[in-house]
DNA sequence: TTCAAAAGTAGTAATGATTACTATTATTGT
DNA sequence: ACAATAATAGTAATCATTACTACTTTTGAA
């Protein structure tokens, strides 16, 4: 993988904007500092740093695809109400793979949880 | 919610295929004994169904988008193998909800859990 | 430093899944 | 039996993502 300011700037972005951004939002954020940068580019290189796992590709309840440059294993937690995504540290949540490949058998590699339910912020307003 | 033989015979199939097949999958299955259905209605069907809790939505890892009958609580595994998807009842996973709640305050009100890795025959032919 | 191979880029076209639209048909309660 | 309502087939439109192409950068060795 050779350098490119484009890709240095990607990460610099998701780095910056710890909001979970999209492809397309994080094409967005970069147009004032790169005017014309190509949005294929964009999801080539978020391809290529989720391979090389230096960033992380989440896949939404509703199929929506989310970048986050947090590496360390944890999960994801939507708000039904702002949207907003939060992470869910790996300490908060029970040990899946291990429960669920002593029950089962099966070797377990990967595993993607995702919540949804109502932040703090939100459960305040009702 | 009217009756129709289309979303019928989508419901049918679905219970007989129980390999969380996708929107087109169905369509493919049901051309047999319905030669001019509309894949718009395969789609529409199945999105009532899954709001009207009679079936179940799953995007996998990879964002592709399957229906499960199985509407008991429940997560899924799919192999890295032969990419069939696998049920894991609810039994065989710790208390997501309960755990997460606890120690960070959110509220959750769904909860969708994929892992991946290796099913026990594609294990054998390692 | 120079230069050619390899990888990256912008811009555009193509793809594939899903949804929207429309004129017609089926279901339902009265 | 009939009018209101929901559903359908078929087609067009949309949206995210990927593929393609001619051009530009990076890189490492001569």
């Amino acid at each position: 993988m050779k350098y490119s300011k484009q890709r240095e700037l990607i990460l610099k972005t998701l780095q910056e904007n710890p909001i979970h951004p999209t492809a397309d939002e994080i094409y967005q954020l970069l147009r004032h500092e790169l005017p014309n940068i190509s949005l294929g580019t964009v999801y080539r290189n978020l391809n290529q740093l989720s391979e090389s796992g230096e960033v992380m590709k989440i896949t939404g309840l509703d199929g929506s695809v989310h970048f986050d440059h947090n590496t360390h294993k944890h999960y994801h937690f939507i708000c039904n109400k702002c949207n907003k995504v939060y992470d869910i540290p790996a300490k908060d949540v029970p040990d899946i793979e291990h429960s669920v490949s002593e029950h089962t058998g099966l070797y377990i590699s990967e595993c993607e949880l995702v919540l949804k339910g109502l932040c703090r912020d939100c459960q305040k307003l009702n």
